[in-house]
DNA sequence: CGTGTAACGTA
DNA sequence: CGTACGTTACACGA
């Protein structure tokens, strides 16, 4: 608008060097970081402000120029240049390169050539252009306003990156006094402290301003430099030569022999799926992900254009009788509306789609008996249904008494299982992150329900499984799918669905009696403290008593102040006892019980029984998690903590509870996927592990290895499926670095094949992208390719342990569908698993064939090099049944 | 009121 | 400077 066109064609040149880093200074690095810490401030500040410029100037050519490295002719000529430099922050290393890569992703053309910098590139291409092209170079770097002419225009950040001043011939005249040619003069006789070029004592900028615009030029003024009076003449004098070489150095070569001109800088046209998948890669969200592609020409531009008439999920609605249109239909995508609470779940209205996307939207509530008979049996059939969120349906659905079968597709699962580790698989995201294309949710409430909002909802269904089930298949992973992940959907929703007993009266009673205990603690640390209102859940105020009151030693560090974490309080206590910190310890503990007991007594249904949700679409590693309440990190180290565990029941009608677990089952599973012979001896001959590596660690009989020998192999041997470091080690057992490092380098030379296998794993995940499982689960992990360290490491410590983790995961749900299968036609049921755990509720008299089951089926899910081993135990109560 | 951090429970 | 989770409470900024 308000433009003036010209009839000749738009150049736009970036330094990308500059621009980044001046991205990288106008956005908080501690605000943009991906889960595997690679920062992205300045790729998000860099990609906000291309998109910007590009919406603004739409130009034709486009080329981001970079520079190489430190070394370039120039450093040759004059070693210092630059030279005073630090390096680039740690949080900016990586972001240059992860730039470039999104610019190639998005088509636009990248520069750079060893020896020179990116200014030689811009000026070379801008000279080229010369007068044919309109060009505009953005750069924070003034130095290129020498480019500045009738057809050039330099676009310089302000203030961040958002706001940029346009440098015209006029403009650098208005600011500097000074015409563009005159400007490096100008720059070469006033020095440059951020290229190190050193400056002439007594001439600052305004005499370096006057002096050259008297002269006319640098040439000029050395001519006549025996003219100039005063100690700044005779400084310049003396230091000519520098000068000489500091516009020798301001200079921008013009003249490279590059392979490309401007007219090859048109854009490539963008593939929007790899755009959207390096986008998800930087956690970037869909906004400057939209705002980016809309900038650029792009596949989905003429689809876009084309959506704005048509909704982009077309469904036919129509109004065939509900019994009617359900016969002979082969998939049907279902979506159902409700509330998806375990226990208490409700539908209120649902869709469905057949595969010509032809759909019907009911409400349920006003269904004859007839129809409402005819859908019942239709979802009990095994009849093909596909969904998202299975889970969620089948409870709702139960809430109406109905009991969802024939899930056929879930395409939650599916998107999870195709990127693993997503921030959420709500349908509207999945629909944008694989097809890319957008979804509106649907409304909550029934009363604002559009005639068609379910049916568009369950046609992205039908469109979803196609697209995952081929994406699925091309990656292999299609029957961890429907072998798996599917048939645990429902498991799981019965296992919810059921719930554990509790005994209110049992956690009542330990709730008040840790409230008695907590409220004595706090009464006697804040005697002790001198502060009747201090609040010991104050990190802050426990900061103030500790270091200031008390004036304690300073504990480790963290980012508001100092720990006061259990641990270090506890060596605190260790060199400093006070019997502050005692009562602040067991405060703490009896804090955490406290709440915890709060927390399950709350969600007691009124069935007398806690129902969780098992997540199924969370872990990047393929575990479930547990929540509302989580089930899954229940207290059981301590004696208070067991005594919540006794509060889970065997609930009425039932005669006793089993849990059953895998004994050390990432350790098997290193074992077999390491293959290394110590490890495989040691499990085939059922010897004590950790006593049989403590023999070879130590060189010493198996019977003479000590407990203390035991509990450093022990964590030792765990601490290497997390990817622990001899550093660590040391830390965790409080013995030298030194010592630490002997143990584990005796252990990688008695079990090289473990040493082995952690290496190539490593290894193999870089090369590869991502780690897999014993059953083909992936875990993408890019950040193995970082450049910042700290990143890197994350993920490679992610890459060792998630193919062990991740297979221990995958077999104890194959456990749970072979359990399921053969408790059929029992009473029995399992309601929880803890990872390597599962409990049952058993029926009076199934006790000895629920046992069996359950050693048999979970020995029983997968062949390993070695044994897997099972142990069970029985009881009234969860405690009581653990062994 | 929502968001981030510290702390701490589990496998 | 050991992986994977979820919940609680506090502190802070909109």
């Amino acid at each position: 608008m308000g433009r003036v066109t010209t009839s000749q064609p738009r150049l736009l040149l970036i330094d990308g060097h500059s621009m980044a880093f001046r991205a990288f200074y106008a956005l908080p690095a501690e605000n943009f970081s991906t889960s595997g810490g690679q920062h992205t401030n300045a790729v998000y500040g860099f990609l906000s402000m291309l998109a910007n410029i590009l919406t603004e100037e739409k130009p034709d050519f486009v080329a981001v120029a970079f520079d190489v490295g430190r070394k370039t002719f120039r450093t040759e000529v004059f070693p210092e240049y630059k030279a005073q430099r630090e390096a680039a922050p740690e949080e900016f290393r990586g972001q240059v390169e992860l730039i470039r890569e999104v610019l190639e992703t998005l088509g636009i053309t990248t520069l750079s050539r060893d020896n020179f910098e990116a200014d030689d590139i811009v000026a070379t291409l801008s000279t080229q252009a010369g007068a044919d092209y309109e060009t505009f170079l953005v750069t924070g770097d003034r130095d290129y306003l020498q480019l500045v002419d009738d057809s050039t225009t330099v676009l310089y950040p302000m203030r961040g990156v958002s706001k940029l001043h346009r440098f015209t011939p006029e403009a650098v005249e208005e600011k500097y006094g000074l015409s563009p040619e005159q400007y490096p003069d100008f720059a070469a006789l006033r020095g440059d402290p951020s290229d190190n070029l050193p400056s002439v004592p007594k001439v600052g900028e305004k005499t370096a301003t006057k002096w050259i615009a008297q002269y006319g030029s640098l040439d000029g003024l050395i001519e006549h430099a025996e003219e100039i009076k005063g100690v700044a003449g005779q400084n310049f004098r003396d230091r000519i030569e520098q000068v000489k070489l500091n516009r020798q150095l301001t200079q921008m070569v013009t003249d490279m022999d590059l392979e490309v001109g401007p007219a090859d800088l048109g854009f490539k046209v963008a593939v929007s799926s790899e755009v959207a998948a390096r986008f998800d890669e930087l956690e970037f969200g869909t906004n400057l992900r939209e705002r980016v592609l809309n900038a650029v020409p792009h596949d989905a531009a003429a689809e876009a254009a084309a959506a704005e008439e048509a909704p982009d999920v077309s469904v036919t609605v129509v109004d065939t009788p509900l019994a009617e249109w359900l016969e002979d239909k082969e998939h049907v995508a279902v979506f159902v509306q409700g509330d998806g609470t375990p226990g208490a779940g409700d539908a209120a209205a649902l869709a469905l789609v057949d595969s010509s996307f032809e759909g019907l939207q009911i409400e349920l509530a006003d269904l004859d008996a007839a129809d409402d008979a005819a859908l019942a049996a239709w979802l009990e059939s095994d009849a093909p249904k596909y969904l998202h969120e299975a889970k969620a349906a089948w409870h709702m659905l139960s809430g109406r008494g109905i009991e969802l079968q024939g899930i056929a597709h879930d395409t939650a699962l599916a998107a999870y299982l195709l990127r693993p580790g997503q921030r959420t698989y709500a349908l509207t995201d999945v629909y944008q992150r694989h097809l890319q294309k957008s979804l509106g949710a649907a409304t909550e409430q029934l009363s604002l329900l559009d005639d068609n909002q379910l049916v568009e909802q369950a046609g992205a269904i039908m469109e979803l499984a196609a697209e995952l089930t081929s994406q699925l298949q091309e990656i292999d992973s299609f029957e961890l799918y429907t072998d798996l992940e599917l048939p645990l959907v429902s498991i799981l929703a019965r296992m919810e669905a059921a719930g554990i007993a509790v005994d209110r009266d049992v956690l009542e009673t330990q709730r008040d009696a840790f409230i008695e205990q907590v409220n004595e603690q706090e009464r006697a640390a804040r005697e002790l403290a001198g502060d009747d209102s201090l609040n010991l859940n104050s990190p802050k105020q426990l900061q103030a008593v500790l270091f200031e009151t008390f004036d304690m030693p300073k504990t480790k560090k963290t980012k508001t102040g100092y720990s006061t974490a259990a641990k270090e309080i506890e060596q605190l206590a260790a060199t400093h006892p006070h019997p502050f910190l005692d009562h602040l310890l067991a405060h703490r503990e009896y804090q955490k019980m406290k709440t915890t007991l709060e927390g399950l007594i709350k969600t007691i249904q009124p069935d007398g029984r806690i129902h969780t949700t098992f997540n199924q679409t969370v872990t990047s590693t393929g575990r479930l998690s547990s929540t509302e309440p989580n089930l899954q990190n229940i207290p059981v180290r301590t004696e208070a903590g067991r005594q919540i565990r006794s509060a889970f029941v065997v609930g009425e009608g039932y005669e006793t509870l089993i849990t059953a677990d895998y004994s050390q089952i990432e350790m098997r599973v290193m074992a077999h996927l390491s293959a290394d012979p110590g490890l495989i001896e040691a499990y085939r001959e059922g010897e004590d592990l950790h006593n049989y590596v403590g023999s070879k660690v130590f060189d010493v009989p198996v019977d003479e290895v000590t407990p203390e020998l035991r509990r450093r192999v022990k964590a030792m041997s765990y601490g290497l499926v997390y990817g622990l470091s001899a550093y660590g080690l040391s830390q965790q057992l409080g013995i030298p670095a030194r010592e630490a490092k002997e143990i584990m380098e005796s252990y990688f030379e008695r079990f090289g094949g473990v040493k082995r296998y952690l290496d190539e794993v490593v290894v193999q995940a870089r090369k590869d992208g991502y780690t897999s499982t014993v059953f083909g689960r992936r875990r993408y992990l890019p950040e193995l390719n970082s450049d910042n360290r700290v990143a890197r490491e994350n993920a490679e410590r992610a890459a060792l342990n998630a193919p062990i983790q991740g297979t221990a995961a995958d077999i104890i749900k194959v456990a749970m569908i072979r359990v399921d299968k053969a408790l059929e036609g029992m009473a029995s049921r399992v309601l929880l698993q803890v990872h390597d755990e599962l409990v049952v509720e058993v029926a009076p008299g199934e006790t000895e064939k629920v046992q069996s089951i359950l050693e048999r089926e979970m020995d029983k899910a997968i062949e390993l090099t070695v044994p897997l081993e099972v142990s069970v135990g029985e009881g009234k109560n969860w405690d009581a049944a653990a062994h």
